[in-house]
DNA sequence: AACAATTATATTGTGTACAATTTAAATGAA
DNA sequence: TTCATTTAAATTGTACACAATATAATTGTT
């Protein structure tokens, strides 16, 4: 009955250890995220692009949960860095198509390695790293529902 | 065997996941915290300092994973809100001891209410959010120990 | 058609994160 | 004791996050 307490302690605040871990993840992949040139943020945007080629600022905000404020100067040193180009559609002026280049689609060959050489580096399973996924993905659920009301 | 194929998605990284849970619990907080004029590494700060009452930078770093680039001037903002004070140890000139002023002790009382508030909204039992904690110590630990070697 | 409302990005401003470096104090070995 | 080493904070510089606002294009209503 925690919660019914006066007082809930650093280490019971469940928010605090998701921020705490991935955190520490961050930590797990910045020195393969160096050996490319990419920060973890800007390696999310890849992993989209990689897989479709192509999208819109407002597609890749939803899907990693980032609004304009943060992806638009993100993607433009990723156009500087010559990873994605940036493109205004002709059918609809409002919108900024981003596609991967050449160079950005090139680094998915040095990047596939790197899920496996965490999950090695932190000595688990499998099946764990995808059971807590499944448990996570449906805590993410539940809070995105709460504060749609 | 996912971590084996050529191309792990999106969202089967576990790091996205807790990522992207946990921004969306600071967006929870934020209502609440917004109320107490704080922001959520300063409310985790408060929280340690509601516990021992007094802490140092080097402490407090260790307890949130956070390093002085990130709290001196957080604590600097903290103190020019009244909450706590720095002071530098007269034993040893190198510590600055962090102390909770009476209205950031004061804080305490109408911050007690939002753990429970929050457990409301998502509609997860208490049990649930325990054992997924559990779940995510456990993986912190593991990072942790990973990123020793 | 005219114009209010909506939508997609961009911009501005504040507050983290964190690597790298600096500074000053304390510790330890010769 | 003397000086190299270590340690605790602070500083510098870059990159997110995100609220709030601005801008320009599109849509919906009358």
């Amino acid at each position: 009955m925690k919660y019914e307490d006066e007082f809930v302690k650093l280490e019971d605040h469940l928010c605090f250890s998701l921020y705490a871990c991935s955190r520490a993840i961050f930590r797990l992949y910045r020195p393969f995220l160096d050996e490319l040139n990419l920060t973890y943020p800007q390696y999310l945007v890849l992993l989209v692009l990689w897989e479709r080629k192509q999208s819109t600022v407002k597609e890749l905000g939803e899907l990693l949960g980032l609004d304009s404020g943060t992806l638009t100067p993100m993607l433009k040193r990723m156009e500087a860095a010559g990873l994605v180009e940036r493109k205004r559609s002709a059918e609809d002026e409002r919108v900024v198509m981003i596609t991967i280049t050449e160079e950005g689609n090139h680094l998915k060959e040095k990047a596939v390695c790197i899920p496996r050489s965490l999950l090695e580096s932190t000595g688990m399973t499998e099946e764990e790293v995808i059971t807590i996924n499944n448990v996570i993905k449906k805590l993410l659920h539940n809070v995105n529902t709460a504060s749609m009301k």
